[in-house]
DNA sequence: CAAACATATCTATAAATATCGATATGACAT
DNA sequence: ATGTCATATCGATATTTATAGATATGTTTG
């Protein structure tokens, strides 16, 4: 982990909803409903589903989510016409690892 | 750890110098000279030497330290006319707590 | 292939943050 | 008490970020 990218993860957890996004992706199947097509939430959860929990456009979540993955705190899985989107265990922990 | 403080934290760590400040801080006798009253570095480092180090302006510098205080992750502590800053590894470790 | 749906990108504007100079406050030394 | 130094706060402006509507792209389904 360098300092640009840190910086960039700190930028995406720099508002109240990115952060939340983080948090209910811990546990999916607490905070959303399953999917209608898939029936698990191995891959995370559509961007649909977590447009509707934060109230937001669906243009403000995609870009969030977008500049999430970029840094690479969550990672997308496309399954037909549906993005995925789980948090990266691996890059949190790097990131853990930097300001700690 | 609530995600109020949380989203406080992420913003102080959404600018590349305040994370910078964060990792100066982890090793103080690296990053600074020995201050000329204090011989020790128990309560970490004044403002203007983080000022001067950051190489931006005083008030710049001030401000955001004070950010830094206010959400935890640093603590100052007043000597004479001097505030020495250092990292709270307390509120640090709720920190990363709440996001892994 | 056209319609429907999910997501991404573009463009514009509103809101928040960054940054500094000026000024105020607090602390020490004389 | 006054001057000096360190830090904090205020006020203003520049820059960045937030947010949404419109539009584009990609995917499935009839």
């Amino acid at each position: 982990m360098n300092l640009k990218t840190a910086t960039e993860i700190g930028k995406c957890l720099s508002n109240q909803t990115r952060v939340q996004i983080m948090e209910w992706l811990k546990d999916p199947e607490k905070h959303f409903p399953p999917h209608e097509t898939l029936k698990h939430f191995n891959d995370g959860v559509c961007v649909t589903y977590i447009k509707e929990k934060a109230g937001l456009s669906q243009s403000t979540i995609s870009t969030y989510l977008t500049n999430m993955e970029k840094c690479g705190i969550l990672m997308s899985t496309r399954h037909g016409k549906w993005s995925y989107l789980k948090r990266n265990e691996e890059t949190i922990k790097a990131y853990i690892n930097f300001i700690s």
